[in-house]
DNA sequence: GTCTATAAGGAGATAGAC
DNA sequence: GTCTATCTCCTTATAGAC
């Protein structure tokens, strides 16, 4: 932001726009006139609005959630399970609800059936990626012997939906509160979650 | 269908078009093609597009999932719990997929975030009515010795993300075998969760 | 109840001056 | 890199004949 660029300014507020209303129900000069500049002048960044649009796809495909949530601090609470998952699902939760991950999550839910583009833009892409990390950290807690013998894949599976059905009810609300809710709801899922897995 | 309808094929053709290209994706002369008529014979049957869209709506809001789902039939196998919650997530799960339920859900994760004519869209409305549901069927059980004593609002919150996210992730495919696929996965999850829950 | 004709405006996109 | 001006097409919606 210090150094104002117009091309990352017009993807901005195109995911603004997106996000609110719908790649179809997004126009040019909205962004346009959001950005500060004319219509034509954002052909001078962007061939179409298409090309805006696979730019945002773009950049949301190339984050990696098992950077930003697994840092090695959480990982040295791995001899204490039960705040692990507690710490983990928080983490996630907190970074669901960073502005720009919010909005990619709503143009997620609301695009992924009209294929603009032929780019696939699925939910099971997005929680494919969290599966796998759940799969990981309840392998590794059965065979150490910290969780019952169950099998990881259900127990992800179970993990990975109960995170994505309350992050998904809590997107619409802009109330910056809200997120204390979820983290409250969270908490107790998880504790339910890892008394009736720990052995 | 035997005596048509053209109010009624203006809607369910308009749901065919909002369900796959969004609110503000589908216009008034698609609609009317797919009909039969020109777009101005449209506003024979509805005042203005938005009209059709709280039509379909209202429609939606209409139905109660209860009763497609809780019958009699049902109830009675409440002596054998296993079969019984099996059974309620097929039915369910069959009951989602049927056409017009499968375009209820697209429309509602596209545009719950827009608010087209300041109508409330919401995926909590659609998955409370399963949660009440679940809720009692877990105290239920819970009471009749069925069940360990568990908290039966985080056992009906569980049992609800799961059925969502797997319904949500096959709401894109289209392919008829689908529904076996989601089935057999619905069938080892509700086993696992029974199993774990069972006194 | 459907048609033709048309209005009025917004959409995406381009040309060429500065 | 942004501007004005313009093109072409599509949008919702209405008027009035049949």
């Amino acid at each position: 932001m210090k150094y104002p660029n117009t091309k990352k300014l017009i993807t901005e507020k195109a995911l603004d726009y997106f996000s609110n209303h719908g790649y179809a129900g997004a126009s040019i000069r909205q962004i346009a006139r959001a950005v500060g500049i004319r219509e034509s002048a954002i052909y001078n960044h962007f061939k179409s609005k298409e090309d805006i649009f696979l730019a945002i796809l773009s950049e949301y495909k190339s984050r990696s959630l098992t950077k930003k949530i697994l840092n090695d601090e959480l990982l040295d609470e791995l001899d204490n399970p039960g705040k692990f998952l507690q710490d983990f699902a928080g983490r996630l939760v907190n970074y669901w609800n960073t502005p720009n991950e919010r909005k990619f999550i709503r143009l997620l839910l609301m695009e992924q059936f009209t294929k603009v583009g032929s780019l696939e833009l699925s939910v099971s892409e997005y929680v494919n990626e969290l599966r796998g990390i759940c799969r990981l950290i309840f392998s590794e807690m059965i065979k150490n012997n910290i969780a019952k013998k169950y099998d990881p894949d259900i127990l992800a599976e179970q993990f990975t939906a109960l995170l994505f059905l309350i992050r998904t009810e809590h997107l619409s609300r802009e109330e910056k509160n809200d997120i204390n809710i979820v983290l409250e709801i969270i908490k107790k899922h998880v504790s339910f979650f890892w008394n009736s897995i720990k052995v």
